[in-house]
DNA sequence: CTCGTGGTTCAAGCACGCTTGAGGTCAAGG
DNA sequence: CCTTGACCTCAAGCGTGCTTGAACCACGAG
């Protein structure tokens, strides 16, 4: 069974199969194979949706990803993704320290049994507010 | 200059004023104070929103983030509080090893002059694809 | 006094990421 | 044969998180 059908990758990946043809529609996944009119998938969709799933949740939209796994398709898309990925990252580290800080901030007011984050002694007086490298939303962004 | 009128707020934090209405609007913010019939922030507010915007990047959605904040608020809250907490931070925990992944895929396949995620030797042939703790969403698929 | 700036409210609109519904095809099984 | 069920397409709908527009108010500078 080297061959998936949507609903069971859909399955295998956590996802509904309306999502599935909703990236193929955006152009996230590569149009389908079709065996009698329906979508076969190599297995290694699996991998993909995984990828996507990842980035989705470190805050990149779906545009993003598929510029970085559409990136190599042809030639010069190699030097936006370099330049996508590279912008990205200081972004993503900022970002897993934050999650970090989160994390230990909703595990030590469990600890220390205060009752919010608000509240609570040990967050208290330390915020930066405003950060660099994530500027004002800069809206003209991504293509 | 101990209190902040909502422009400067928002400047202050990043976003615009009229996010900071509408987080208002959706009780993430709590009413405003009103001088001459305009909002006046204390600075502290620039913390709380630190930790919304922290928050929300980690994939809380705002009822969940007002959830967290307005516990205490009356009693048995606190026990809502302490509930969503637990449940949330091993989906924290899990979150972060994701977004860390993530960082070293990209850093990796930066490193290694591949074109893509997809094509990137380095990232090949190891993904469990199915995790478990964050089950196949399941409800009753499809039509 | 008038103007500009920056605030107010409320309703409507928008982008993103899907889901749902209508209407139809195909393949296996009772 | 005829139903069941998974799939198809296409269009419309929805929840979240804001933004925008219209219409109005308040204050300070020129």
């Amino acid at each position: 069974m080297r061959q998936l059908g949507i609903g069971e990758l859909a399955k295998r990946v956590g996802m509904r199969p309306s999502a599935l043809r909703y990236y193929e529609s955006v152009g996230l996944l590569p149009s389908a194979e079709r065996a009698a009119g329906r979508r076969v998938y190599p297995v290694a969709t699996v991998r993909r949706l995984a990828l996507v799933k990842m980035a989705q949740r470190a805050g990149f939209t779906l545009a993003e990803i598929r510029a970085l796994l559409d990136a190599g398709a042809d030639r010069g898309a190699t030097r936006q993704w370099r330049a996508l990925a590279e912008r990205k990252l200081p972004e993503l580290d900022l970002f897993i320290r934050q999650a970090q800080m989160l994390r230990d901030a909703v595990a030590d007011c469990l600890a220390c049994g205060c009752m919010n984050f608000d509240t609570c002694g040990l967050l208290a007086e330390d915020g930066p507010g405003s950060r660099p490298g994530e500027g004002p939303t800069t809206p003209g962004d991504e293509a």
